[in-house]
DNA sequence: ATATATACCTAACGGTTGTTTGGTGAGGGG
DNA sequence: CCCCTCACCAAACAACCGTTAGGTATATAT
């Protein structure tokens, strides 16, 4: 069909622009915070002028919306797919971890962005930001499950702990230092001990 | 003196004001951010004009560093008190942990501002403040030290983990459910555990 | 060749921002 | 009584903000 042609065509063409434009929202959302982060210089980073946004965006806070969305997208994708490999439960929480930290302290800018600042307020835009952070943490959910630790064990006060641990890390992470690779076996080994023994 | 007696009792008006002052911003930065909380609205709250908070402070960017540097005084201050009574290293480990995260959660307004948003770029006030976060965290250090663990446990890793644990805490508490007492107890029982075991 | 949709640009709007300036009443010292 | 410092107020400043309206070049569809 000649209409599915060209509409294949026009999105590549809108889809570039507009994910270009996410990238430089991404950067300049996490180097300067939402609020002081401006249309003008988002869209200069994008080679575009502020009005230009628009066209993609209704507002500033769906493009901040658009930001989540897609970060929390390719974070997931990373997770899943370091888990087609291993089978052992230990190995695949481990997997897990490091993708997680990997795309978190070195990976696309669009996902750091998830790190600097939640959508403020009771907007419905928050609610369906704190659903995908929520879907996306249930993965942990489930691998500490299969992990068939003795009762007792409160697995959500464990995910908590460990999520926290690693998310924290994005403020102190340098990249010159220790590895998101190591720095994620360091975390799982420490609950490994802890928890066999237990 | 006369003149002592007159200088006491302006300091002790001065210092009244400020420290409402103080607490209005912390209020507005924590719920707002800093960037979106406006001059008029921190002094609004505080009962004066926008133009007088230049009495106190001679900038926004220096009215939050004061913020960091009262919330960093009065939790180093609780968590140095709670370390007065408890001699055994774990007690007083589990200590220190519970008042960390008392006054964190559920604290003074200054002190949970502290979470929400280090000054950014490279201001010699971002410099300070990161100086005197790593000054409190060497509190920790001290107690990880005294525990004797066994060699080849990391205290870096493990004071990263277990603060990272607790401070994005922040970012999941909520009132009604656990007390910041039973988290830091949980936290500590793990890495326990965990360490001991090794 | 004409029509149409796409992906922008230019310019402007009203409102808000951090900050400055000049003034002012209260209250204690001499 | 005067004077002076403290702790503010009232008003304004230029700059910048998110957003909108209207125009336009390009590429495709007919």
């Amino acid at each position: 069909m000649a209409a599915g042609k060209k509409s294949a065509a026009v999105r590549r063409r809108r889809g570039n622009r507009r994910e270009l434009l996410l990238e430089a929202a991404a950067r300049r959302f996490l180097y300067e915070g939402y609020a002081a982060a401006s249309m003008r210089d988002i869209a200069a980073d994008a080679g575009m002028q502020a009005g230009s946004i628009y066209y993609h965006f209704p507002s500033k806070a769906d493009l901040l919306a658009a930001v989540h969305d897609e970060g929390m997208r390719r974070i997931s994708d990373a997770v899943l797919e370091s888990l087609e490999g291993p089978k052992d439960p230990w190995q695949r929480l481990e997997a897990a971890c490091i993708a997680h930290l990997e795309f978190l302290l070195e990976g696309n800018i669009v996902v750091q962005a998830l790190m600097q600042e939640m959508p403020t307020g009771s907007s419905p835009i928050r609610t369906r930001v704190t659903r995908l952070r929520d879907d996306y943490e249930g993965i942990f959910i489930r691998l500490l499950e299969d992990l068939k630790l003795p009762r007792g064990v409160d697995l959500h006060s464990l995910r908590l702990m460990l999520l926290g641990a690693m998310n924290w890390s994005f403020t102190w992470y340098r990249p010159g230092a220790e590895t998101p690779r190591r720095i994620a076996r360091k975390f799982v080994k420490y609950l490994r001990i802890s928890l066999q023994a237990s």
